[in-house]
DNA sequence: AGGTGCCATGGCGATATCGTCAAGACAGTA
DNA sequence: TACTGTCTTGACGATATCGCCATGGCACCT
């Protein structure tokens, strides 16, 4: 074993801080993630680090952000674009805000013609 | 190599628009995040998957959430109005968010000049 | 033509997580 | 004492990413 990244504890915690608060055992957890109970304890232990998959499938069944997990954040904000086209939909009127979202669809459409997708 | 998860291919994509976006090529980006620029391409190509620590560094050095480049969005960051427009925006290609982002930034910067329409 | 930059791809050994399984620790309770 | 549930810990083989290095393709130059 190698390092200590201070992200590493800082999931351990959460992770099992998330899970108490709601009430959860580790097997009824690892039920709704997914994934064995063992491996709860062992994210919770500090033995294992969480790979790309599990560590969605455990912010999907404790109904976190990644970002809470990882110790990124604790204020939830969307991401990256997100943060770079919300922060100048913010400065936009209503009327404008009409307009860059018709534009954006028309982008969208004109890609890929799905004009309605609901998931 | 088995399957294919949709986040699979969101991961893909959002990490190269949210690169592209700031104008950085892999080697810049892997310089920043301090991982080699090969890895990039494996994961703008889907052959890897991060592990919890690049996850951590891509995110880090992006300015992104975690939960954006894993396609974890389903935060209501500014209500319907904005996911709306976000929904939208997934479907658009790199180029084309590029030129969302400065369609919107020109609306933004043109102005505040426009109080006929409130909220 | 040659040169340069960006990216894709794949092999290599090393290391890590994967899921599974089993055994032990440590409560609380009868 | 024994029993039960929760959690911990470790080992196992299988699979994946790790960083590194080299190659090849492809576009854009002079």
């Amino acid at each position: 074993m190698g390092e200590e990244s201070p992200s590493q504890e800082i999931f351990q915690d959460r992770l099992r801080a998330a899970r108490k608060i709601r009430g959860m055992e580790q097997s009824q957890l690892a039920a709704k993630a997914g994934l064995p109970a063992a491996s709860i304890s062992h994210f919770e232990a500090g033995k294992r680090k969480p790979s790309f998959d599990n560590l969605r499938r455990l912010a999907r069944a404790l109904d976190v952000t990644t970002d809470y997990l990882l110790g990124n954040v604790e204020d939830v904000g969307l991401g990256a674009e997100g943060q770079a086209l919300y922060r100048n939909v913010e400065k936009l009127t209503g009327s404008d805000r009409t307009l860059a979202e018709g534009f954006m669809r028309l982008l969208a459409s004109k890609g890929r013609a799905d004009p309605k997708d609901t998931e």
